[in-house]
DNA sequence: CATGGGTCCTGAGTGC
DNA sequence: TGCACTCAGGACCCAT
């Protein structure tokens, strides 16, 4: 599932190839993931240039020529391809954009947990994105803001690195993978973690989300980048889905699976004590 | 503020 | 071989 690394390296292959294209036509066969109304976001992209595109927390930005912002959350299964327009079908296209040069930009989602929604201004863009919390790799996350974050919930601290109200961009396989590495047990009620470890989860977050940038995401099944490609991260991951297998610190322990807050949760019993 | 449940959706996996 | 069933999950909504 496209977390932080994901949606930015699509959101890097999208700005590498379609800024500057003029978008002509809009296909779609399942009109729920086209909001407010698939006719809305019709008539307000259609002979728009695309400008500038961006991502904050899981969310990519298309700012159009006519000032109006079309969003896209690839949630659990999206994915957006760039093909030229006599390419072979794409399983689960939902969604095309029609391009400029005979390009498509396809919504290809198997779930349809995924959507594009046309924003009609900045302001109504901001109302959005105000209501996540701080991005990861700006000036305003730092350990400081991090440790006041942790301090003020006694949730269990792998729900509140997945919360995006408390830090935007952090998913399941990211924030499976950070705790590890700060050995710190999931469950763990966040403000009572020490000092030394909030500074410690704080360096391994940042760690595993640039990782994960660094090879292009992990395809653990169902992520592919912009050309179709699949990323590298899933031949790195240490606790992610590997239950059964034996813990990469060589403490003798196995990775064990459990359930948090409904999700798969995965950690070294050994190594990540409660 | 915390917690737990339901919702969206469909491919994959299981059991018979 | 095929049918019926359960499960997975990001974000949001609701009730308690």
């Amino acid at each position: 599932m496209p977390e932080l690394p994901e949606v930015e390296t699509i959101k890097n292959d999208l700005a590498k190839s379609l800024v500057g294209m003029r978008i002509t036509g809009l296909w779609w066969d399942s009109p729920k993931q086209l909001k407010p109304s698939p006719q809305m976001v019709e008539d307000n992209i259609i002979g728009t240039t695309i400008e500038k595109i961006e991502r904050r927390a899981k969310i990519i930005q298309f700012f159009l020529s006519n000032q109006k912002i079309l969003i896209v959350h690839l949630k659990l299964t999206g994915r957006l391809l760039i093909r030229d327009r006599k390419e072979p079908a794409d399983k689960w296209a939902h969604i095309i954009l029609r391009l400029s040069d005979n390009l498509d930009l396809r919504f290809c989602d198997m779930r349809k947990f995924g959507y594009l929604r046309i924003m009609s201004d900045e302001k109504e863009l901001d109302e959005v994105l105000k209501e996540f919390g701080p991005e990861p790799f700006t000036p305003e996350f730092t350990v400081e803001k991090f440790k006041k974050i942790l301090s003020v919930f006694s949730l269990p601290i792998k729900i509140l690195l997945m919360d995006q109200k408390k830090i935007a961009g952090v998913g399941n396989i990211y924030a499976n993978e950070a705790l590890f590495l700060a050995g710190i047990n999931p469950r763990i009620q966040a403000n009572t973690l020490s000092n030394g470890q909030m500074v410690q989860l704080f360096h391994c977050l940042l760690k595993v989300l640039t990782e994960g940038i660094k090879f292009r995401g992990a395809s653990d099944q169902s992520y592919l980048d912009a050309f179709g490609r699949e990323g590298e991260y899933q031949k790195h991951f240490r606790v992610y889905q590997q239950d059964n297998k034996s813990c990469p610190n060589k403490c003798g322990g196995k990775i064990v699976r459990m359930k948090l807050g409904g999700r798969g949760t995965f950690y070294c019993p050994k190594c990540q004590k409660l």
